[in-house]
DNA sequence: CGGAGTCTTGAAATATGTCAACTCCCGTGG
DNA sequence: CCACGGGAGTTGACATATTTCAAGACTCCG
């Protein structure tokens, strides 16, 4: 991790001004919120926090993807949650973490201390407000990400995968196929974020790109070919489909 | 469902008033919410509500057992939550859900009708706190189950529902020996739960069973002979075990 | 007593994991 | 510039936990 730099970025000018914590902020309110902020680096594979650490900040993701992992007594991993820009680590009313917390690419955080943060929601319902909507957001995906986990088969679960990264990163789309996308994680992240083994996600991807669903032009960068059978090969009910 | 009763107990003998979304209220908040609430009871099996349906009440499960489940396609379910008396059902700012809500045993809620809920937790700092510590209870919940369906071996995610079981429904214990338990869910529930067939849900009770971990007196009550052993068999890092 | 729902048990099928070899890619350092 | 090395990814053969299919036992209730 580098330095803190304190507030190198206007909060106006901020990429994820209108989804992050601080959404439903008027002006006064983000000035409050940017004489307390500063920017923390983390790169690739370094751990932000660890499980059962004293909580000393929180903040939102600015740049780049963090996760969040648990583990078994013998080493078996499960990421529990996957982090990208605007989304929010640490929790009101919360001194520590149950789960690791790891930068999967360079990830950049927007930091606030946490107890003059925890004081700040005392008088900003628009601060508490936002944070209870990212939590009720984060416990929806968790609930789709049980279902996926309990029910799902491998190429359903990559299938998912991929229609989840094609949401959360906007992207244009060009008569159904769709501009290149990166995987933001190895292998061995994804198997652990799908409950996989590395080599099955491997063989799924190269399922769905004989299949023509989609194709790689890199290890990591790729393109849907055919939306409808991404979706197809969900398994998602296709009226619920949001 | 039977006709709702309007509020028969008083909030004050309430057996979940210290843990329920009105955990932090005062007389005066009390008073409020008792105007408001009014009693709804399901028969086991019954459905509370579907996925889809446009949100009419919120409120607390003041005795049984509800479930969260989800559907694919092809009619896989698997449960995304359990709801054990004080836990709620409905979330301020949305209209609808994307799960269903079942009776598991008959089930008695106490209720609000969601549009005066809502307006009454913009000046209930009280409730809308608690409301928020319930949300992030349930997401941690949520990712300890993420863990379980990813990585937990058959034998594992019984013994997890086991301890679960021990730690949620209060039990006195006598010399490590507990107290016989009841299970409130058939082998098919469970199996949706743990993300298992029924059948072995079966095999793996017998597992336990055969090596003296647990006791079945009926099919449905139970007892743990061994508290060790069953946290050894939930596959759980020791350090951390709550 | 009969029947339906629930649960158990066994044998066979299969999806995914495990183990191992090999390729590809990229950065480092001589 | 090339050789080297290591991490990441692929592919194959085999092992196995869990599912699937099927039959039968138990239990409650009309």
């Amino acid at each position: 991790m580098n330095f803190p730099l304190k507030a190198a970025v206007k909060c106006g000018q901020c990429p994820i001004r209108h989804r992050a914590v601080c959404a439903h902020c008027d002006d006064d309110e983000l000035t409050l919120l940017e004489h307390m902020k500063s920017y923390k680096t983390f790169a690739a594979g370094e751990t932000i926090l660890w499980r059962g650490d004293e909580l000393a900040f929180v903040g939102s993701v600015v740049q780049g993807v963090a996760s969040l992992s648990k583990t078994l007594e013998d080493g078996r991993t499960q990421m529990v949650g996957l982090l990208l820009p605007s989304d929010f680590i640490g929790r009101p009313g919360r001194q520590q973490i149950e789960f690791d917390v790891t930068a999967t690419t360079e990830v950049t955080l927007c930091c606030f201390e946490r107890k003059p943060f925890e004081q700040l929601i005392q008088n900003t319902p628009h601060v508490a407000q936002r944070l209870m909507e990212l939590a009720l957001d984060e416990l929806d995906a968790a609930r789709d990400w049980m279902l996926l986990l309990g029910r799902k088969t491998a190429r359903e679960k990559i299938a998912t995968f991929v229609q989840m990264l094609v949401r959360r990163t906007q992207v244009r789309h060009i008569d159904g196929k769709l501009h290149p996308l990166s995987m933001p994680m190895t292998r061995e992240q994804i198997a652990d974020y799908l409950g996989l083994t590395l080599e099955t996600v491997s063989r799924q991807f190269n399922g769905l790109k004989k299949e023509g669903v989609i194709a790689f032009s890199d290890r990591r960068q790729f393109e849907v070919l055919d939306l409808a059978g991404l979706h197809a090969a969900t398994g998602d009910d296709a009226e619920f489909i949001s």
